[in-house]
DNA sequence: CCCCCCCC
C-alpha cells in the first residue's frame, strides 16, 4: 500500500490562517522545545514530498502521540485542523491540533522524494530548526495539560443545596456527531448543519419573553470590547481551542446548576456551572466566588448569551459529562451579555441510546436515554453511607426496542415525578451502572425531561399508545433476586464434580444451595487502595503512607477489603468457594469496615461474626473455572451472588420449577 | 480553585 503526500501542502498550511480539511504530509525530524512549565512542546519538521519545513508545532494534548512512539521521523501522517500563530518575536509557527498517523516509518521505510526547503514570502517563518524554541506558541501551559488525576475519594460533606426543578420539554437540537475515536482529542468533526425546529414548550425557562429591552442588541463585539478596537469574532463551541484567545461564542444555557460552596486543604469557596449548547456543540463552564456573586441571577436556563474572555481548559475526563474536551473557567474579566437572538440555537443536545444498545456499552458511561415510563416506583427515602438522607424513585423506561431498563432519579426530582400517565422520559447524561445487570442513575449533572418536546418523544408516544404498552418487555436491569432467574443453572455440588464444570474454555455459572461449614477469618481482610474504583492490595511503606501500585500514588489510609475462603456443603459435597468484598459481605452481615475496627477493638465479637454464619444455608450463584498453577490443577470457584434463604420463597420457586418440568 | 452524583 502506497500513499501519497499531498504537494502543495506545506505552503497552504503555511499560509492559511487556519486549516480543517486533509493534508498527507510526512514527518522528517521532531524537536523537543525547552519549556519553562507545562508539559514539553515538540517541533515538527513536515514534507509534503516537494518542500519541508520546520515551523510545525504540535499541539501539547497530542504529546502522547511522540510519548508512546507512533509519531516519529518518516512517518506518514493525515494533517487534519491546523491553526497559525505569529509568536512575539515575529515568528510564524503552524499549529498541528489534530492528525493521525496513516504509515509507520518502517511500512514508509525513508524520506519521501526529494523536498526542498520552503522559503515563504512576505512572512517571517520559524523554519530555523535549531532556533530556541523556548517562546513557542503563546497558549497557556495549563491549557493543554491532560494530566493524570486521581479521584478524591474522601467523603467531605460538600453543602450541596438540592438542584434546581426538573428542567422542561427542550426543543429539538441539531444532531451533534461524535466523532469517532482517533488521535485527537479534539473533537472537531463538522456538525450537520439543521435549522432549528422552533415549537412552542410547555413549562420551558425559555418563554421568558424574548422581547425585552436587552443590553445587546447589536454585534457582539461592542459588548466584550473592554480593551477598544480588539476584535472577537463569534465563533462555534467546537471552534473553541486553547491556541485563540479573542473569542466570542453565542450559546443558550442548557444545565445550570445551584450554588455548591466547597472547603478543603487547598481551601475553600463557593461555586456553580453551566452548560452552554450552540449548534456546533456543548460545553461547562464554571464561576467560583466573586463570578459566583457576578454572574449566578444573571445566568438564566434557558437564555441565550454572549460569552467572552473565560479561561479554556482541557476538561477532566473524570468528571466530565458533555462531549467537549475543553471547560472554560469565568475571571474578573470574563462577560456574559443575554442575546435576544436565539435563532439556529438548539435547546438540548441528546444522543439517545437505544435501551437495548445499553448492554453493549460500558459501566460509568454517561448515557442519554428516553423512554416510556411503564412503571415507577413509590418515592422513598434512604440513607447514604455518609449519612446523608436522600430521596429516590426508580423508573422503568422501555423503548420500541422492546428492552426495559431501570432509571433511579434522586433528591427533588425523585420527589416530583409523576408517573401516573405514564409519561415519555429522557435523561440526558445519566451514568451507567452494572447493577442489576444494566440500570441507569441520574447525577446531579443529569437533565431530566418529563414529556419533552422532541421528536424521539412523540414518535415514542405514538409506538407505546398503539401496541408498545402491551408488551412486557425484558429488562435489562435483573433485580429479581439470585434464585429466582428463569435461565439458572441448579446444580448440586457433586453435580458440579461429576460434569467436570469449568473445565471447559470459558468459566462456567452454577447456583447451588449450601451451607456454610467454616469460614477462614485469618487474613480474611486486606488492606486495599482507598481510590474509588482501585481495590488493589497496597504496600505499607512503614511510614504512615500506603502505596498503590495500580494507581502508582501513595495515601495515607486505606480501606479494608474482604476476600473470604469458605467451605459450603450441601447434603452429597463441599466445596471450597472465594467471596469478595460483596458477596463477603452479606454472608457475614457485616461490611469490611465493621469487621476491620472489630478485629482490631473486640477480637471476641470479631469472632462470633464467623461464629454465627457457619451453619447458615444460603441460594450461592458462582463461577467457577479450573486454574492451573505449577502444573497442578483445580477448580476455582467464586461466589458471585449470595442470597438469603427465605424458605416460603424457596419452596415456592421449587414448586414452579416442579410444575414447570412435568408440564 | 469543584468533581458531591447517593440505595438496593
Amino acid at each position: 500500500m502506497s500513499v501519497t503526500l499531498t504537494g502543495g501542502a506545506v505552503e497552504a498550511l503555511f499560509d492559511a490562517s487556519q486549516a480543517d480539511n486533509e493534508h498527507v504530509l510526512q514527518l522528517l525530524d521532531i524537536r523537543r522545545c525547552s519549556s519553562v512549565s507545562g508539559p514539553p512542546r515538540y517541533r515538527l519538521k513536515m514534507s509534503d514530498g516537494q518542500h519541508f519545513l520546520s515551523c510545525f508545532v504540535l499541539a501539547t494534548q497530542l504529546n502522547n502521540l511522540i510519548e508512546e512512539n507512533l509519531l516519529v521521523p518518516n512517518c506518514v501522517c493525515m494533517v487534519k485542523k491546523t491553526i497559525n500563530n505569529t509568536l512575539r518575536d515575529g515568528r510564524h509557527v503552524v499549529v498541528v491540533l489534530d492528525m493521525e498517523i496513516l504509515k509507520s516509518a518502517e511500512e514508509t521505510g525513508g524520506k519521501i522524494g526529494n523536498p526542498t526547503p520552503y522559503n515563504p514570502t512576505g512572512k517571517t517563518s520559524s523554519s530555523q530548526f535549531s532556533a530556541s524554541c523556548s517562546s513557542v506558541p503563546a497558549s497557556p501551559p495549563s491549557a493543554a495539560v491532560p494530566g493524570p488525576s486521581y479521584k478524591n475519594n474522601s467523603s467531605h460533606e460538600k453543602g450541596f443545596v438540592g438542584k434546581s426543578p426538573m428542567k422542561a420539554s427542550p426543543m429539538k437540537a441539531a444532531p451533534l456527531k461524535a466523532s469517532p475515536l482517533k488521535a485527537s482529542p479534539l473533537k472537531a468533526s463538522p456538525m450537520k448543519a439543521s435549522p432549528m425546529k422552533v415549537s412552542p414548550m410547555k413549562a420551558s425557562p425559555m418563554k421568558a419573553s424574548p422581547m425585552k429591552a436587552s443590553p445587546m442588541k447589536a454585534s457582539p463585539t461592542k459588548a466584550t470590547s473592554d480593551s477598544p478596537g480588539s476584535s472577537s469574532k463569534v465563533i462555534s463551541i467546537a471552534g473553541l481551542n486553547p491556541y485563540q484567545s479573542n473569542w466570542t461564542i453565542r450559546a443558550r444555557v442548557t444545565n445550570k446548576s445551584s450554588i455548591r460552596t466547597w472547603s478543603n486543604s487547598r481551601g475553600e469557596g463557593k461555586l456553580f456551572s453551566f452548560e452552554i449548547l450552540d449548534e456546533s456543540g456543548e460545553i461547562k463552564i464554571t464561576a467560583f466566588n466573586n463570578e459566583v456573586d457576578k454572574f449566578f441571577s444573571l445566568v438564566e436556563q434557558g437564555k441565550v448569551y454572549y460569552i467572552t474572555k473565560a479561561t479554556l481548559k482541557v476538561a477532566n475526563k473524570q468528571y466530565t459529562t458533555l462531549k467537549n474536551d475543553y471547560e472554560m473557567t469565568l475571571h474578573a474579566h470574563s462577560s456574559i451579555v443575554p442575546c435576544d437572538d436565539s435563532q439556529g440555537i438548539p435547546a438540548v443536545h441528546c444522543d439517545f441510546v437505544p435501551i437495548a444498545e445499553l448492554e453493549n456499552r460500558d459501566k460509568d458511561a454517561i448515557i442519554d436515554v428516553i423512554g416510556v415510563c411503564k412503571s415507577a416506583e413509590d418515592v422513598s427515602r434512604i440513607t447514604t453511607k455518609t449519612s446523608k438522607e436522600v430521596s429516590k424513585r426508580a423508573l422503568n423506561l422501555i423503548d420500541t426496542t422492546g428492552k426495559v431498563v431501570t432509571v433511579t432519579l434522586w433528591g427533588e426530582e425523585a420527589e416530583k415525578f409523576d408517573g401516573s400517565r405514564q409519561p415519555v422520559v429522557a435523561v440526558k447524561g445519566a451514568r451507567l451502572s452494572d447493577f442489576g445487570g444494566r440500570s441507569l442513575s441520574a447525577l446531579f449533572s443529569s437533565t431530566v425531561m418529563v414529556n419533552p418536546d422532541l421528536p424521539e418523544a412523540f414518535s415514542l408516544r405514538a409506538w407505546y399508545d398503539q401496541g408498545g404498552n402491551a408488551i412486557d418487555g425484558q429488562s435489562l436491569t435483573e433485580t429479581r433476586s439470585v434464585g429466582s432467574g428463569s435461565k439458572m443453572n441448579w446444580k448440586t455440588l457433586s453435580d458440579v464434580k461429576n460434569e467436570q464444570l469449568g473445565h471447559g474454555e470459558k468459566a462456567d455459572y452454577f447456583s447451588c444451595l449450601a451451607t456454610v461449614l467454616y469460614i477462614r477469618k485469618e487474613n480474611c481482610l486486606y488492606q486495599a487502595c482507598p481510590s474509588a474504583d482501585c481495590s488493589k492490595k497496597v504496600i505499607d511503606q512503614q511510614n504512615g503512607l500506603y502505596r498503590c501500585e495500580k494507581c502508582n500514588r501513595e495515601f495515607p489510609n486505606f480501606k479494608n477489603r474482604l476476600l473470604l475462603s469458605a467451605n459450603l456443603a450441601d447434603f452429597g459435597d463441599n466445596q471450597w468457594v472465594t467471596c469478595f468484598q460483596e458477596t463477603a459481605e452479606i454472608l457475614l452481615g457485616h461490611s469490611a469496615e465493621t469487621l476491620g475496627q472489630l478485629r482490631d477493638t473486640d477480637e471476641a465479637a470479631f469472632d462470633e461474626v464467623f461464629q454465627k454464619t457457619n451453619f447458615t444455608t444460603h441460594l450461592f450463584r458462582n463461577r467457577v473455572k479450573l486454574e492451573t498453577y505449577n502444573d497442578e490443577s483445580r477448580v476455582k470457584v467464586i461466589v458471585m451472588e449470595v442470597e438469603q434463604v427465605d424458605h416460603r420463597e424457596y419452596s415456592r420457586r421449587l414448586l414452579a420449577n416442579i410444575r414447570k418440568l412435568a408440564s
